[in-house]
DNA sequence: CGCTAATTTCATTTTTTACAGAAAATTCCG
DNA sequence: CGGAATTTTCTGTAAAAAATGAAATTAGCG
C-alpha cells in the first residue's frame, strides 16, 4: 500500500507541493518528489500517476526535472521492465543538490550579466556615477556570497553539520565581535 | 532624466525583474525595485510608471509589496502633495530583509505543519516507522537551519562580513575537518 | 467642509504556466 | 526484425497569476 494512502504522509505531500509554487518548482515536481521521499521503495510511474492523480505525462515531466535536480534517481527492478525511482533521504544532500543547481540556473548567469554591464560601464563616461557604483556593488556583492557558498559548500558535511550547531558561537573567533545588532 | 534612458540601467532593470519572477516576485515588483535601487533620488508612483510603463494600479501594488518586504520605504518631498519612494541601497540589510521576510511568510508556517504532523503521527500507531522518521527528520533539518540563520543574522554586520570573507576558513576551527568532501 | 489630487481596491482582461491526452519514439523481448 | 510495453515529446486546453482600467476611497489644501 503506498504511503500516500496515510493522512499525515499525504498532508505532507501536499503541503510539500504547495512549497514548491514558491521556490522555483511546481507542484507536481514537488509532489512527486514527497511521495518518493516517504516511500521506502522504489515506485514506478504508473504507481506515481495513481498515487497523485497526476497524467502520465506529466510525470514523466516532474521525473526529468528531479533527476536533473539530482535529487532523484533511476533504478532497475529485476525482472521489471520499467522504470522505478527513488529520491535522495539525506536531508543535507538534498539540500546541498537543490542550492546548487538553483545557483546555476539563476545566480551564475546574474553574475554573467552584471560583469558584463560592469564592463559597459566602465567605457560608458556619461553614465551617472551612481548607476555604475550600483551595479558594481550588486555585482561584487553577489559574487561575495556565491564564493562563500562555494567555499563552505565544499567542507566536509561533519564540519558543516558542526558549524551550523555552534550558531552564532562562531562569531568568537573574529575580533571585535561581542555584540549583537 | 530617470536612469531608465541608459541601456545598461535598462538592463539591469529587466533582468532583475526576471529575477524576481524565479525568487518569488513579480516581474514589476521586482522591476519597481531595481528602478528605484539604481535611482539617487526619491520618485514617485507616477514617474514609475512612466519609465516602466507599468499601470498606476500595479505600480501602487507593487510599492505595498516592497515595503512588505521593507526594501523601499515612503518619504516626503516638502511642497509635493505625491508620495515619493526610496529602496535600501545598503545590500547587506536588503539581502537580510529579503531573507527575513521569505523565512516568514514560508519557511515559519512550513515547520509549524511539519511539527504538527510530527504530533499527530506520534500518536498514530500503525502508521510506517520510515514515513514518521522521515517527516521528523525533515522538521528537524529544517529547525536547525533556521535557528542557525536566526542566530548568524543576529550577529553584526561587520563581523558577517568577515566570517564571509574568511570563506571556508572557518572549518580550522573545527577539530578535524582538515578535509574537502 | 468641499473640492481636487493622489492612492488604493476591485472586477476584468491578458499573459503565463501547468497539465492532460494524443502521437511519436524508444526499449526490449521473443 | 516484429511487436508490445514503456517512456517521452508535442500540442492544445485549463488553471493560475499578473496587469490593466475604472470605480471607490483617502488625504491634503483652500
Amino acid at each position: 500500500m503506498g504511503v500516500e494512502k496515510y493522512p499525515e504522509a499525504l498532508e505532507f505531500i501536499l503541503h510539500w507541493g504547495e512549497m514548491g509554487t514558491h521556490w522555483g518548482a511546481n507542484r507536481s515536481v514537488a509532489q512527486v518528489h514527497a511521495l518518493l521521499f516517504l516511500s521506502d521503495q522504489p515506485l514506478d510511474a504508473e504507481a506515481i500517476c495513481e498515487a497523485l492523480d497526476l497524467a502520465r505525462s506529466n510525470v514523466s515531466t516532474a521525473l526529468k526535472e528531479l533527476q536533473g535536480y539530482g535529487i532523484v534517481r533511476r533504478t532497475h527492478i529485476p525482472g521489471d521492465r520499467r522504470d522505478h525511482f527513488v529520491a535522495e533521504t539525506e536531508l543535507w544532500d538534498l539540500f546541498m543538490a537543490i542550492t546548487a543547481e538553483r545557483k546555476r540556473r539563476e545566480i551564475d548567469p546574474t553574475i554573467t550579466k552584471l560583469g558584463e554591464l560592469k564592463d559597459r560601464m566602465a567605457a560608458n563616461k556619461d553614465l551617472p556615477a551612481h548607476v555604475r557604483d550600483r551595479i558594481g556593488r550588486m555585482h561584487e556583492f553577489i559574487s561575495t556570497l556565491t564564493s562563500w557558498y562555494e567555499q563552505v559548500r565544499g567542507l566536509k558535511k561533519s564540519t558543516l553539520i558542526s558549524l551550523m550547531k555552534m550558531g552564532a558561537k562562531v562569531a568568537r573567533f573574529i575580533p571585535g565581535s561581542k555584540e549583537a545588532t
